[in-house]
RNA sequence: GGGCGGUUAGCUCAGUGGUAGAGCGCUUCGUUUACACCGAAGAUGUCGGGAGUUCGACCCUCUCACCGCCCACCA
């Protein structure tokens, strides 16, 4: 027996228990060896992560398709595992020493802190696995991946090695965003532009305002950015034709002006033409040296002065310029952030924010700061850190993504991988089409280790990229013999090579320390997971994977890069469809995030009303191409409706409604049971459209609809009279179609909720042979040739009928609980028939105290028009004839408007001659139905005024 | 600066070239043998403004306004 209440909490641990015992998601079952394989490969969750509602979104949708799929037949497989995310689990592990007051990760050591970070993934690590399954996430767990796991980091290595190998990675010394904070470079995605504003201004030789350090100091020290300061720089020598002793620049980081190696100006701009033509030189103040000033179109003559100053080691554009120029690069910055030595005493070892403040200052003090203007700009910050990101001169690593994008492009192009919504397609190929080259080191610890070792001291290091040290040496001494004795070679002879070798240290390499971009992994993990680089049955299976689900926050992270790996090493895409959703933001549409304090935690949410009510919240709300903004009513409503189908159960129980195996829907007799199994045939098929086209929304809305407004509140309203009867062929008969369909429901719905459907079908015994054990693994509705129109219209006859009653019971005040007689006139035999065969239930549901048929409608009625019949409610007495005559007027009005509204369309004649015929047809039934609507209906309040 | 999306009932959102929909909320009624996490009935909209295409526009085109997001730039 069924609870009387319907308990998630209860429910869904036990269900999960069940499934896993079952090894109930476990692809490349026995008996689906010859079936179509399906496969998704999760998005992996960082290890440190915990759920969060864009991935109860994420994997809601993917479990809802995986299930479909799986019922469906099909040999699932969705590969389930986590991402080590460099950078976050550093910083947590980092962050945990430091409040047990233990060692620093620097003075642990590098073995010793990363055997820690194992301890701690081994510890908390698969925190979020445990609540994906709590969500229902139907993935193979038997087969979980975690990005640094042998077989993954294998992969990563040989990928490195061969792109290394084809040229497509190279070491380069060029200028990389620079976190300050976590002393390590990265990529160009993972830099977010932060808008500063300032409020500060000042004019040099404003008496109003004389400049006044202090407050100058205190605006800085609040937020040293927002201003663009403009400085004098004196010219080195006086230059005819030039009439100014200084030439004025700006900027933004008066810092980095330590760094100037060179002022430029447009080869057109007038005003400096003399100073170009004399190859003039400005002096930079505070350091005192020297530099060019350059003629280069880079400077705007629009913006400021039309000169800017360059700053080759601190800035992209100016290294650019730098480069064209032969300027000398100036590094001022350190790894933290700090003033090198590379610059005036003074200044050495400060901070780059205090360095701001006193050079400003001191320009000042010189007379060379002529303006402060406050200005509105964006700077860049590290989105872990949220320090202020640094261009730096440093050597990385990098990835020649526009190589590899080419296929990648290609692939969306001619229709290869899909993206729906497809307008994500023209963000991906904006972003493939000018990609830059991809930062693959990072200054870390936790990650990859790239493969290269060195040779050498550090100032000309010859390095050797190998799957191994013993690989690597064997390409040194390779490189090293052949190289002998020509010019630049490491070795003079191959006798001194020998000797090294032979010597009790023999030839000494140093692997690279810096580890690779997560990124760099994930973007292998459709294969890597699968055991790519060996041939396994898997990839053979499984790849390319059907579908991708994901935000679209990491097109650019993970969906391209995905691509191009999978075709530069699997030659096949790595997914044919990608499905991107939408963001999950609060009820106010605002991004949810811990520092708004309006974040919905998935798991209470789960907690208060079942996991099965939330993801139907997310699927019925993953409309495509918009965000998600999440009212928690709506998860109470879903979780309402889990009671509903619950107690729509209880009735089927409670009435012995026992499915039976041999039943054959197309076999129904009774009308009802012939209209129920046809609305099924419709629901299933909506249900099923919807999920092939990935329209969640649409296949959770079908599915509703027919459960709460269908199957409840008519199908199992209008067979009580049967069930409570002794008609006994329609009793047997109507129970098992009852059955049947809440078995279709269950299957329809079990995607969106597993755990209730999975509950209730375990509850449901059946008669005959033995059902398979578990829904999960049940087949799909496929159902054809249920539909029946005369059986539709006779039903929709009865519920128009009792709906018209109801509401002029309501409208008449006619007390709730009062039986009232009804009496049908000008009916047709057809009529009469339907009203004779549902006697019983019209009367139950609109509360009846019985039918009957009359040639003439009796006086003093409430008056109904139903097609072709009146149907009388005598009332005299009991009701306010003038209230019914209002209520006629009103119907009357309302046909009448819309009669006239289709005459009115008919009487254009551009209308009828240009539309297509049935919008004419159905304008002419407007018509005519309303019009003889209007005649009855003022016959009728004709009557009630005699 | 480039691009994308949004603007529909009080709120959160669907929607289609052929007379506007759901959930929640609201009003009234209800102890009908599954369900008050329920049932019945009801109210509520110049579908952001303007122009155009069309026999017909909430839907297509253009334009304006406002909101949001992404990318780029920022001396």
């Amino acid at each position: 027996m069924l609870e009387k209440t319907y308990q998630p909490a209860e429910i869904e641990p036990r269900i999960n228990d069940e499934w896993n015992k079952a090894d109930a998601f476990k692809s490349g079952r026995p008996e689906r060896k010859d079936a179509k394989p399906y496969s998704i490969v999760i998005p992996p969750p960082n290890v440190t992560g915990s759920l969060h509602m864009g991935h109860a979104l994420n994997n809601t949708l993917q479990d809802v398709l995986v299930r479909f799929e799986r019922m469906r037949g099909r040999d699932v497989l969705w590969q389930p595992g986590m991402d080590h995310a460099g950078i976050a689990t550093q910083m947590v592990v980092e962050r945990q020493l430091m409040e047990r007051q233990q060692p620093s990760r620097r003075e642990l050591g590098r073995e010793e802190f990363l055997r820690r970070v194992w301890e701690w993934k081994e510890e908390s690590g698969s925190k979020i696995f445990n609540q994906l399954r709590r969500l229902g996430a139907s993935c193979d767990w038997s087969r979980e991946r975690f990005t640094m796991d042998e077989g993954l980091s294998r992969a990563v290595i040989k990928v490195f090695v061969d792109l290394h190998r084809k040229g497509l990675i190279y070491k380069d010394k060029r200028l990389v965003n620079w976190d300050p904070k976590f002393q390590t470079a990265i990529s160009d995605l993972e830099v977010v532009q932060v808008e500063k504003k300032g409020s500060f201004s000042w004019v040099d030789g404003d008496p109003e305002k004389p400049f006044d350090g202090d407050a100058l100091a205190k605006v800085l020290k609040k937020d040293p950015s927002g201003h663009m300061y403009h400085f004098r720089y004196p010219l080195a020598q006086k230059v005819p034709g030039y009439d100014a002793e200084y030439i004025i620049v700006a900027t933004t980081r008066p810092e980095t002006m330590l760094g100037d190696t060179g002022v430029a100006v447009h080869p057109k701009d007038e005003r400096y033409e003399a100073l170009i033509k004399a190859g003039a030189k400005v002096r930079l103040p505070l350091v005192g040296r020297e530099i060019p000033i350059v003629a280069d179109e880079y400077s705007d003559p629009e913006k400021g002065t039309g000169a800017v100053k360059i700053t080759p080691a601190h800035d992209f554009n100016d290294f650019e310029v730098g480069k064209r120029h032969d300027l000398e690069k100036i590094n001022v910055l350190d790894a933290f952030g700090r003033l090198t030595d590379d610059v005036p005493e003074a200044y050495r070892g400060l901070d780059r924010f205090e360095a701001r403040k006193r050079i400003v200052a001191d320009l000042a003090a010189l007379g060379l700061l002529a303006k402060i203007e406050p200005t509105t700009h964006t700077v860049p910050h590290g989105d872990r850190s949220n320090d202020v990101i640094e261009p730096w001169l440093t050597d990385q690593w990098y990835v020649n993504a526009a190589e590899l994008a080419k296929p990648a492009i290609a692939a969306v192009e001619n229709g290869k991988t899909q993206f729906v919504p497809k307008n994500w397609e023209k963000t991906y190929f904006e972003w493939m089409r000018n990609i830059q080259p991809w930062c693959i080191s990072r200054q870390l610890w936790w990650g990859h280790q790239i493969p290269a070792w060195y040779f050498g001291n550090p100032a000309d290091r010859i390095f050797f990229v190998a799957e191994n040290e013993e690989e690597a040496k064997r390409l040194a001494v390779k490189q090293f013999r052949e190289t002998a004795g020509k010019p630049g070679a490491v070795f003079k002879t191959s006798a001194d090579l020998d000797d090294l070798l032979a010597s009790p240290m023999g030839l000494q390499l140093v692997r690279d320390e810096d580890v690779l971009d997560t990124w760099f992994s994930s973007a292998l993990w459709p294969f890597s997971t699968m055991g790519w680089p060996d041939e396994t049955t898997e990839l053979k299976r499984y790849y390319p994977t059907s579908v991708l689900v994901t935000g679209f926050d990491i097109i650019f992270f993970w969906v391209a890069r995905m691509m191009m790996m999978g075709l530069e090493f699997m030659d096949e895409v790595p997914f044919g469809d990608v499905y991107i959703h939408a963001l999950v933001r609060d009820e106010k549409g605002q991004k949810m995030s811990k520092s708004k304090g309006n974040v919905i935690d998935p798991l209470a949410l789960i907690d208060k009303y079942g996991a099965d009510a939330l993801r139907f919240t997310l699927a019925a709300m993953a409309a495509q191409g918009r965000d998600i903004k999440l009212a928690p009513a709506r998860v109470e409503g879903y979780r309402n409706f889990a009671t509903k189908l619950w107690n729509a159960a209880r009735f089927g129980e409670m009435n012995e409604c026992v499915r039976q195996f041999e039943f054959d829907p197309h076999k129904v007799k009774h009308t009802l049971n012939r209209w129920i199994v046809g609305e099924t045939e419709r629901a299933a098929n909506a249900v099923t459209a919807g999920l092939e086209a990935y329209k969640f929304n649409e296949a959770a809305g079908a599915i509703y609809e027919f459960v709460w407004g269908v199957y409840c509140d008519w199908y199992l309203e209008l067979i009580k009279p049967i069930l409570a009867g002794d008609d006994e062929q329609a009793k047997v008969e109507t129970r098992a179609c009852t059955a049947w369909v809440l078995d279709q429901c269950l299957k329809l719905l079990h995607p969106f909720m597993p755990f209730i459907t999975e509950e209730l079908w375990a509850h449901m015994v059946e008669h005959g042979e033995r059902r398979q054990s578990l829904l999960c693994l049940s087949e799909w509705p496929k159902l054809s040739g249920l539909a029946s129109a005369d059986a539709d219209e006779e039903i929709g006859w009865v519920v128009n009928l009792v709906s018209e009653v109801r509401s002029v019971r309501t409208e008449m005040n006619i007390p709730a609980g009062a039986k009232i007689p009804l009496v049908i006139s000008g009916a047709s035999d057809a009529t009469v028939a339907r009203a004779r065969a549902h006697d019983e239930t019209i009367r139950r549901l609109a509360r009846l105290d019985g039918i009957s048929f009359a040639a003439v409608q009796p006086k003093g009625a409430a008056l109904i028009v139903i097609g072709e019949a009146t149907v009388a409610l005598p009332l005299e007495g009991v009701i306010d004839m003038s209230a019914e005559r209002n209520r006629l007027q009103k119907e009357i009005e309302k046909a009448e408007g819309d009669r006239n509204k289709a005459a009115t369309w008919l009487s254009n004649e551009a209308n009828v001659a240009k539309s297509p015929e049935h919008v004419v047809e159905l304008n002419r039934e407007r018509v005519t139905e309303a019009s003889d609507r209007i005649v009855r209906l003022t016959a009728a309040l004709k009557r009630i005024e005699a």
